[in-house]
DNA sequence: TCCGTTATACGATTAATTTCGTAGATAAAG
DNA sequence: CTTTATCTACGAAATTAATCGTATAACGGA
C-alpha cells in the first residue's frame, strides 16, 4: 500500500471531478464544482496547487493553462475511505454498514439483484462468468 | 429530519461511547477514548462541553460529576452520515457503494447471508419476517 | 479542619482548511 | 501595438478543530 490518503472535503470534490472526467484544467474543475455549490476560481486553484504539493495531483505545465490529473487511484482511495468509515461507525463490521445502508436508502430492484449476484459470486467463486 | 448533524471526528468518537454505554461522565468517556489513542482529560471535557452547547449532548449537572447523554439518535445520525458518504463518493448510488464495500472487504458467509435475507425482505416485504 | 483528589470552567494556542484579493504574466482580439 | 480576458502565483484572513494549562470549587478521609 503506497500511501495513506486523507483528502479533505474540498479535495474529495476535486478528485471526483478528475476521476470522472479525466485530466482537466482548473476552469473546468471549478465549473463542475460550481454546479454543486458556490466556490471561487482562485479557491479551487489554490486547493489544486496544494494537492499537487501533497502529491495527490500531478500537473502538466507545458501550456499556459495547466492540466491536472489525479495521482491517487479512485478505487484504492475509496476503499480506504470506506474502511475508515466502517471502522469508525460500525466497529469494523462491513455487513453492519451494508445492512444499514440497504435498510434505509432507496435502491432499485435491479441494483439489489446486482448485489445479490455479487454475493453469489463471492460465495461461489468458481461459478462466475466462466461456466464450467 | 429534525436537524442537520455534522459531528467532527472527535465528536463522533464520543458519540460512539455514549451510544454504546449510555449516559456517562467525562472520566468514563475519556477512559474509553484512551484505550484507542492518547487524549487528555480536559480535551475530552472541552469537546463534550462544546457538543452540549451545540445541542448534540445534554447533561445532568445535579451532582458534582456531570452526566452526559447523546441527544442525537444513533440510527438517524449514522443514516445521515452514510447518505453524505454515498452522495459524495458514489454519486448517490447506494448499490455502487455496497458493491465496492462487499467486493473489497472481508465478510463472513453468515454476514453475506444476512444481507441476502435483507434484500429478499426488501423485494418481498409482505412475505415473511417483517411483521409480527 | 486540612489536604489530596477529582471535578468543571475557561482561555490560549496550534494546526489544518478554506476562502479570496491582488499582482503579474501571457495570450488573443481588434 | 494596445486592450481585454484568462491564467498562475502568492499571501493573508477567516474558520474550524483539537489540544492542553491553569484556576477554582467540591468532596472525602485522616
Amino acid at each position: 500500500m503506497p500511501q495513506k490518503i486523507k483528502p479533505t472535503e474540498a479535495e474529495l470534490e476535486i478528485l471526483q471531478v478528475l476521476w470522472t472526467y479525466g485530466p482537466s484544467n482548473v476552469r473546468f474543475v471549478n465549473d463542475k464544482l460550481k454546479s454543486e455549490r458556490n466556490v471561487g476560481y482562485t479557491t479551487t486553484l489554490k486547493i489544486m496547487q496544494i494537492m499537487t504539493e501533497k502529491g495527490i495531483l500531478e500537473r502538466d505545465i507545458k501550456s499556459k493553462t495547466h492540466i491536472y490529473k489525479a495521482v491517487v487511484e479512485e478505487k484504492e482511495t475509496k476503499n480506504q475511505l470506506i474502511d475508515k468509515f466502517i471502522s469508525t461507525l460500525f466497529g469494523g463490521s462491513t455487513s453492519g454498514m451494508v445492512l444499514q445502508a440497504l435498510g434505509n436508502q432507496k435502491c432499485s430492484t435491479k441494483e439489489l439483484n446486482e448485489i445479490k449476484k455479487l454475493i453469489d459470486n463471492i460465495e461461489n467463486p468458481n461459478q462466475n462468468g466462466t461456466d464450467k
